[in-house]
DNA sequence: AAAATTCTTCTATGGTTTTAGAAGAAAATG
DNA sequence: CATTTTCTTCTAAAACCATAGAAGAATTTT
């Protein structure tokens, strides 16, 4: 029998598309420390090629910070917004999902994809040598 | 003026999180090549813990055969799904998505990320600079 | 052939995402 | 101080996602 109780839904951890393009114009701002007002953000998602009204922008605004990606800051009678979360986190995280949800937990599959598809160079391969023997010296677990 | 003409939306070519279990298990499937019949997919999904009604299925199979995700082939009176594309396929798609939306292009980025994150033991690392190394030889660009 | 089973299509609901207008409060300007 | 501008909150709508019941057609079973 339905006991009505209503279990808090699994929050999404990850940020929507829109979401996304947000958090980006913050943590790119001069100073991601400091909080930026809803029209600069605007600014930042129209130069990024998504062009919204005032309002809309301030509708995401709100629904980002109930789930807990921004803080909100007062000056005089308009907020600001600074992003809660960090890049490299929310990166994590997306990573995270999709190595499981989309490659079975393999990195190795992965990496082969990203090797293969995108246009990685020789310097890249270079670089990424690099991080691997850092890597494997630094945890030879 | 609005001249009333709608755009064809721009197809999402990413399965959804439901789209993309179905895909795995046709993929999983004895063989990838032979189509599915409904109840079979549906026992796929309950296996990878998610139980739906059988109309639940359908609906969603539907969807995904107008998305061009399936083709559908009939069985007397019922029908019979298969992949139309394939894991790499998908695969690379999703990578290619996250690198330019997450990560802004930056394969090493992602790959750092990924390292620092997953557990990659030292196994894997030597995978993986094997696969680097192959990689370097076939395409010296 | 009648009954039971198996499928499909149609319809529907609740949730999330994206987008934005209306109304009203506060601040700035003339 | 009256007007204009700048903000916010509330409300809303369209699209998409996940889920499933009702109704009806086809097949199978008894």
């Amino acid at each position: 029998m339905e006991l009505g109780i209503k279990l808090a839904r699994k929050k999404k951890l990850q940020p929507t598309e829109l979401e996304l393009m947000i958090l980006k114009v913050l943590w790119g701002s001069s100073s991601a420390e400091l909080p930026m007002a809803v029209r600069d953000i605007r600014d930042g998602l129209a130069k990024a090629g998504r062009e919204l009204a005032h309002t809309s922008v301030i509708t995401t605004l709100n629904i980002m910070l109930d789930k807990g990606f921004l803080k909100r800051s007062k000056l005089k009678n308009a907020f600001l917004f600074a992003p809660r979360v960090k890049q490299d986190a929310v990166q994590s995280r997306v990573i995270d999902d999709v190595l499981n949800r989309v490659f079975d937990g393999s990195a190795q599959s992965l990496m082969l994809t990203l090797m293969d598809h995108a246009d990685v160079d020789s310097d890249d391969l270079a670089e990424i040598r690099r991080m691997i023997n850092r890597k494997s010296k630094q945890k030879p677990e």
